[in-house]
RNA sequence: GCCGCCGUAGCUCAGCCUGGUAGAGCGGCGGGCUGUUAACCCGUAGGUCCCGGGUUCAAAUCCCGGCGGCGGCGCCA
């Protein structure tokens, strides 16, 4: 039997003379009349191998190889200055290989981002910006448990089949149930949660929502993942509080274990080090008035579009909360503005840079008659949320939640071009394949 | 739902405006090259120019219809 070291084992520990063995997948290859050079990936790096045409019980091997072949081999490390990362193996036994077919996906494709990348997704996850996305993605979701869980927060898992929507029946996918009719997939946990903090004060969840969103916006997903948290008597501020925290300690963590991966994606990292509390707190109403001085014709009610949204970003490069939505705006489960009926008390947290929207959050109605006055001033039934109601007749308290596109999150922290690229498989309007 | 763009080799694209025998790069295959970093050089195979109709002596190119795809807006995370 012998030890396989890893890519990264044999940049970071071995030494000139040590025998390794090595496993992986070609990621480049380099015929010349005496040698060929290959570089392997494996699922921590590259590093180049060696094969001499005075071994040809190796080399006539490496000669078949295509792209992506899998392969292990035994050799001898050098020190090599020519070689990437220093240090190269020069190959004396071939111990397994698979040649296959040869690779489809080519440089100009890869260059080019084009849409066949999409489908032969199931491939195209091996390169190195698919590898270094799903590291950050990793990282991503590793910490925002990470900082739920210590600050108090326990974690539930919620329904996916749903029998009413959140925010209204248009965007929902209706899902065959047996012999019913009215059984969707989940849009958001949030009514859940809301119930969850009847029992434990402090929740949070991740997982995926669904959404019959018509949408064909480098923004949009049908299927997209949403770390949701819901706090007993809290109000907006601390809201504000907990998503700066939770943001600021998702960007910190993918800085410090997640630098290579950024650096592959070309990320400037100088805008992620800006991510620091308290983010800058814009009141709805004073978003109107820099929008109006910048020259857009919006006023007091209007919801914000995406080029009022990118406009009013670039006066921060930072991430920003923007709260006191107007009532219109907002879906009719947010509590309005005591002080001020006509506003919300709801909060959207904008990520620079042209991302936008990543969060959207506030407090919700604790009194049963205001929430039914509202449902039915959005011209929604009472009778189809009958137990979200029930849950402020039995001891109602404040409380107040927020949504998290997680893969907006990760879009943005590796500044991709499209939400598509922050996900393995994405699935959009028309794409459910691979 | 609304607005715009595109469809030519396995992939990325040029050619279309101004009609006249189908092109390049990458990839494949064959050969060459003393160390490459998306290697390079020479050769070679590979096409229902999305589909249907029309105009014309002649259509990838012009016109009409259809199908497929993409981007943006709205909505949202």
């Amino acid at each position: 039997m012998y030890t396989i070291w890893t890519t990264k084992q044999v940049l970071q520990f071995a030494k000139p003379g040590d025998e390794v063995v090595l496993r992986g997948w070609v990621y480049r290859k380099r015929e010349f009349r005496d040698k060929i050079f290959v570089l392997l990936r494996d699922g921590e790096g590259v590093v180049q191998l060696v094969f001499a045409k005075d071994r040809p019980e190796v080399y006539d091997i490496a000669a078949k190889l295509n792209i992506e072949s899998s392969i292990i081999v035994k050799g001898v490390v050098k020190e090599e200055q020519r070689a990437p990362g220093g240090k190269e193996v020069h190959v004396s036994d071939v111990i397994w290989f698979f040649v296959g077919e040869p690779f489809p996906i080519n440089p100009s494709a890869a260059q080019a981002d084009s849409e066949y990348l999409l489908d032969v997704r199931h491939l195209w996850i091996r390169s190195r910006k698919m590898w270094a996305v799903l590291r950050i993605r990793h990282t991503v979701f590793e910490a925002i448990h990470e900082y739920f869980r210590s600050r108090g927060f326990y974690e539930v898992q919620c329904p996916i089949f749903v029998s009413a929507a959140v925010e209204g029946g248009a965007t929902l996918f209706p899902v065959k149930y047996f012999d019913r009719e009215d059984v969707y997939l989940t849009q958001s946990a949030q009514f859940y949660l809301e119930a969850l903090i009847y029992s434990l004060e402090k929740v949070y969840t991740v997982a995926p929502s669904f959404r019959a969103e018509p949408s064909r916006t480098r923004r949009h997903l049908t299927e997209f993942w949403h770390a949701e948290a819901e706090m007993a008597w809290a109000r907006l501020h601390d809201v504000m509080n907990v998503c700066e925290e939770l943001i600021t300690h998702v960007v910190r963590k993918v800085l410090d274990e997640r630098l290579e991966e950024l650096s592959i994606l070309g990320r400037d990292t100088e805008k992620l080090e800006r991510v620091k509390p308290p983010f800058p707190r814009v009141l709805y109403d004073e978003a109107i008035e820099m929008l109006q001085k910048m020259g857009f014709n919006v006023k007091w009610g209007d919801d914000l579009g995406a080029d009022e949204e990118r406009a009013l970003m670039q006066k921060f490069d930072t991430p920003i909360h923007l709260y006191g939505f107007p009532e219109e705006v907002k879906a009719f489960y947010h509590k309005n503005d005591p002080q001020d009926p006509k506003r919300t008390l709801s909060v959207d947290v904008l990520a620079p840079e042209g991302y936008g929207e990543i969060i959207g959050g506030g407090e919700r109605i604790e009194d049963p008659d205001e929430l039914v006055r509202k449902i039915k001033k959005f011209g929604l039934r009472p009778e189809d949320y009958y137990w979200y109601i029930d849950l402020r007749k039995y001891g109602s308290v404040p409380h107040a939640g927020f949504g998290l596109g997680v893969d907006r999150l990760v879009m943005w922290i590796c500044g991709l071009d499209h939400i598509r690229d922050a996900v393995p498989f994405p699935r959009d309007i028309r794409r459910v394949k691979p």
